[in-house]
DNA sequence: TAAGCGTGGAT
DNA sequence: TATCCAAGCTT
C-alpha cells in the first residue's frame, strides 16, 4: 500500500534539484536567509497567471513590476494606464480587479496583503486557486493549491477515472491530504512545476516523474489518458463590422468598452453588433468608406468571430482623437483590425 | 451551476 | 486547419 506521506517528501527532492528560475519566484537558498518573494509580487504573479502560460506573462509581468515597484504605486496608476499595459493578456476582467483589489490593499490596509487565505479570497479577482497560492507561497501557510496542474497531477497519482468538474471535491481532499505542513509553499510550485514540464496533458515523461512510483495510473497504464474531461461545446460563429475612421491629421476613432462582459474596459474601434447573421453595414458617420481586402478572423473562448473591416476618413472630434493612439494599448482583436485596415 | 470571459503555442 | 489547453474568477 502506497504511503501519501512520502509523496511529498519525493516531489520536493525533485523540485530542489529542477525548480523552474522565474522573475516571480525565490528558492530555498532564499528561504533560509528569511528572504521571500514580496507578497505583492507573488499576487500579480498569479494573477497574471491566471489561465495564461508563464511564456505569455513573463514580459507584462516586468513590465508592470518596473513601472509600479509597489501595490500603492499600483494603486495610484490611472486605469486607462492599467488597461493599456495589460492589453494583449487577456481576460480583462483580471485587469479591472488588480486595480480594485490594489486600492483596497494600499488605501483600506495600509498596503499589507491579508496573510490567511479566507481573507485573501475576499478581495476583487482573488478566488481559490489565488488565495491558496498567495498564503502558501508568500506567507508559507499551509494552504492546499488546486490549478489545472494539480488536478491532473493527482488525478493519476489517484487515478481518478471519472470526468471533470465531478471529481473537484475529490481531488482537493486528495491534494489536501498530501501538502505537507512544512514547506507548503514550495510543495505547491513543485506540484504547479511537475504537471508543468512532466506530468503534462499529452505524452506525459513518466519515466523522469520522481513520483512514479506513487502513480497509480502509471501502474494501470492509463496516466495518459487522466484526467477525463467532459466534452466541449461548439463554438458558433458570429460575424460584424468595425469601422477604422482616420482624421485629417491621422488622429484615429476609437472608444473605450463598457466595463461589463467581452474585451470590457479596454480601446476599441467602433463596430456593429456580433450575430450569426452579419448585420448591416452601418457606419459611424457618413464618408467614403472602404472595405478592407481581407476580413478578420478572431476566436474567443466560446464563440468565432468574423469582421469586415472598413476604413474611412473624416473629423474625429471628441473619443480619442488625439496623436496618442498606439496599437500596443488595444486587445489583439483591435490590434488585427488596425492591421487589415491598412492601406495595402 | 453553468456560462462568459482572451490569447498564443503545441499538436 | 481545427482543437486543445494554460498557475481561474465572476455572476
Amino acid at each position: 500500500m502506497r504511503d501519501v506521506a512520502d509523496i511529498s517528501p519525493a516531489l520536493l527532492a525533485w523540485y530542489d534539484r529542477n525548480a523552474r528560475v522565474l522573475p516571480w519566484r525565490t528558492g530555498p537558498e532564499d528561504h533560509a536567509k528569511g528572504l521571500r518573494t514580496a507578497p505583492y509580487r507573488v499576487w500579480l504573479s498569479e494573477v497574471m497567471l491566471q489561465q495564461t502560460t508563464v511564456a505569455a506573462v513573463r514580459n507584462y509581468f516586468r513590465d508592470f513590476t518596473t513601472r509600479w515597484p509597489t501595490v500603492t504605486d499600483l494603486a495610484q496608476a490611472e486605469d486607462a494606464d492599467v488597461m493599456a499595459a495589460w492589453a494583449g493578456l487577456g481576460y480583462y476582467a483580471r485587469a479591472r480587479n488588480l486595480l480594485k483589489c490594489a486600492r483596497v490593499v494600499a488605501f483600506d490596509l495600509g498596503g499589507q496583503f491579508p496573510r490567511t487565505a479566507q481573507e485573501l479570497q475576499a478581495l476583487p479577482g482573488i478566488g481559490p486557486y489565488t488565495a491558496a497560492a498567495i498564503a502558501s507561497i508568500a506567507f508559507d501557510a499551509p494552504s492546499t493549491v488546486v490549478d489545472g496542474n494539480v488536478e491532473r497531477v493527482v488525478s493519476r497519482l489517484f487515478a481518478l477515472t471519472d470526468p471533470l468538474p465531478g471529481t473537484r471535491p475529490e481531488i482537493a481532499r486528495l491534494a489536501g491530504q498530501i501538502t505537507p505542513q512544512d514547506r507548503p509553499g514550495d510543495h505547491a510550485q513543485a506540484m504547479m512545476d511537475l504537471g508543468a514540464t512532466l506530468c503534462t496533458p499529452r505524452n506525459p515523461v513518466c519515466a523522469l516523474c520522481p513520483l512514479e512510483a506513487h502513480c497509480e495510473a502509471h501502474a494501470q497504464g492509463i496516466a495518459a489518458s487522466l484526467p477525463v474531461k467532459a466534452p466541449k461545446k461548439v463554438k458558433p460563429t458570429r460575424r460584424g463590422h468595425v469601422y477604422v475612421l482616420i482624421g485629417p491629421a491621422g488622429e484615429v476613432l476609437v472608444e473605450r468598452r463598457p466595463d461589463r462582459g467581452l474585451l470590457g474596459g479596454t480601446l476599441g474601434f467602433p463596430t456593429s453588433d456580433w450575430a450569426e447573421e452579419r448585420p448591416a453595414f452601418a457606419p459611424p458617420l457618413k464618408t467614403d468608406w472602404q472595405e478592407a481586402a481581407t476580413e478578420v478572423r478572431h476566436t474567443f473562448t466560446h464563440f468565432h468571430l468574423i469582421l469586415t473591416v472598413h476604413r474611412g476618413l473624416g473629423h474625429v472630434d471628441g473619443m480619442t482623437g488625439n496623436n496618442a493612439f498606439s496599437p500596443d494599448a488595444l486587445p489583439t482583436l483591435m490590434r488585427k483590425v488596425w492591421e487589415a485596415a491598412q492601406p495595402a
